[in-house]
DNA sequence: CCAGACGTTGTT
DNA sequence: GTCTGG
DNA sequence: CCAGACGTTGTT
DNA sequence: GTCTGG
């Protein structure tokens, strides 16, 4: 289900309207450079997104030695070399009172996993369903208890079946305008060998459970939604909480709050593709508004007020069981084409970037992560951003928001589908 | 003991 | 890494 | 998650 | 249909 989400902010916006809900921020990525976060509204898998979580070490929340599971209580309880040790001592500027926002791949990749996994595994791991962990047993099992987090986004993406082929996209978001906060796992992992032998790897998944009645006519999965400020987000990200529990098992359910859900341009199934019209409603008046501001001022950045808000989507949803079929054809043709509008001149290039070939060929040996595309336009602060709270001055608090470590960019799979990476032993 | 699984979605 | 099956 | 590729021989 | 890339 959440396969494919909206994250086109970066680290500084996300950490200043988390402030805004009065989540403490204590430190944040780079907002560019090296591992940084990739901004898109047409957010997949194996992209780099920011995650917000617990500032504990690399092994998890709680004691460094203990087994989630309580398993047998032996060992000598003296040797300290932490988990993955070595290398200075990872921990020392580690505070769990402190959260922070950092960047990950997204895709989970277990700790004990020894090489670099195949694509089709990561792929299956984008996503835990809340009733995995319930059961005890599992790949699971350490993350649950030590490594929660949250996954940031500003919405994310369901594809409507209608008929045997046609799937039209909608856009799902909080209808409050606050940031959406998935309840996900994450992990950090050193592979023994290859390329990215001894660096740290770090990814997170996202946790679904089944569709609120606002989704059921979508589909009958959708992520676990925390609300900024609440016990069930505190409860989730509580360092303290270390091994799993009625409490943690209890906050993931179907989200309660109202969400705003539309269909959206076909174009954003295309991977590769980004532009800001794909959160907003396919056939209403602002798009095609904003669509037409959008290239007309190309040039300039600053333009009118653009795509401000675009409340009201006045396509909603419509019925679904039978109407379907209408749905999705006229409106979304309207706007596939409506870049030319009825008169003007100027035409669809979009902003649109087309999706890439597949023919690899890096002329540098080096670099992984599919190229950043810089949009062809960038959206300085798209839709989003209510104001609602309106804060007084969110206090930029004087530490230094350095303390995150740059996890080690993510190598693309395919180059070498070694192992599986369930399938080795310590 | 070792070897192998450990996952999700969607479709049938 | 842990857990299960053989 | 969806979209798109899915191939060989031989020549440069 | 399956697999891969983004």
């Amino acid at each position: 289900m959440c396969g494919r989400y909206a994250l086109a902010l970066r680290p500084s916006q996300v950490r200043r309207m988390l402030e805004e809900n009065d989540m403490q921020v204590d430190g944040a990525p780079e907002d560019e450079g090296p591992g940084a976060p990739r901004q898109s509204h047409n957010f997949a898998p194996g992209y780099h997104g920011i995650v917000y979580r617990a500032d504990v070490p690399d092994y998890g929340a709680g004691p460094a030695k203990e087994h989630s599971s309580g398993t047998k209580g032996s060992s000598s309880a003296k040797d300290d070399t932490a988990v993955t040790n070595n290398t200075k001592t990872d921990q020392d500027a580690h505070d769990p009172n402190h959260f922070i926002l950092q960047s990950m791949k997204w895709g989970l990749v277990p700790f004990w996993t020894k090489r670099n996994p195949d694509y089709s595994s990561v792929m299956k791991t984008i996503n835990c369903r809340d009733d995995s962990l319930a059961q005890n047993g599992g790949m699971w099992n350490t993350m649950k208890a030590r490594k929660r987090c949250l996954v940031i986004a500003q919405g994310f993406y369901e594809w409507l079946k209608v008929g045997p082929k046609e799937k039209v996209p909608h856009y799902v978001k909080r209808k409050d305008g606050k940031l959406m906060c998935f309840a996900g796992l994450w992990d950090c992992v050193r592979y023994e060998e290859g390329e990215r032998e001894g660096e740290r790897n770090y990814t997170y998944t996202i946790i679904t459970t089944d569709s609120n009645a606002q989704l059921k006519f979508l589909h009958d999965r959708m992520p676990v939604i925390l609300d900024p400020g609440s016990e069930a987000m505190r409860i989730w990200l509580d360092p303290e909480r270390h091994e799993w529990s009625k409490d943690l098992q209890g906050v993931l359910k179907p989200y309660e709050g109202e969400l705003e859900v539309y269909p959206v341009s076909k174009e954003v199934g295309k991977v590769g593709n980004d532009s800001p019209s794909f959160i907003i409603p396919v056939a209403s008046r602002e798009n095609k508004g904003n669509i037409a501001n959008f290239f007309a001022n190309q040039g300039k950045p600053k333009g009118k007020a653009s795509l401000k808000d675009q409340t009201e989507p006045e396509v909603e949803v419509v019925t679904e069981m039978d109407g379907v079929k209408r749905v999705k054809t006229e409106s979304l043709d309207e706007v596939a084409k409506d870049a030319d509008d009825g008169g003007m001149k100027r035409e669809q290039e979009h902003a649109v970037t087309a999706g890439s070939k597949r023919r690899a060929e890096s002329p540098a040996p080096e670099e992984k992560e599919p190229p950043h595309k810089k949009a062809t336009v960038k959206s300085p602060s798209p839709v989003t951003q209510p104001t609602r709270k309106t804060r007084s001055a969110t206090t930029n608090v004087g530490k230094s928001p350095a303390k995150v470590k740059a996890p080690a960019k993510g190598k693309e799979p395919g180059a070498q589908k070694i192992t599986k990476f369930f399938g080795n032993s310590a």
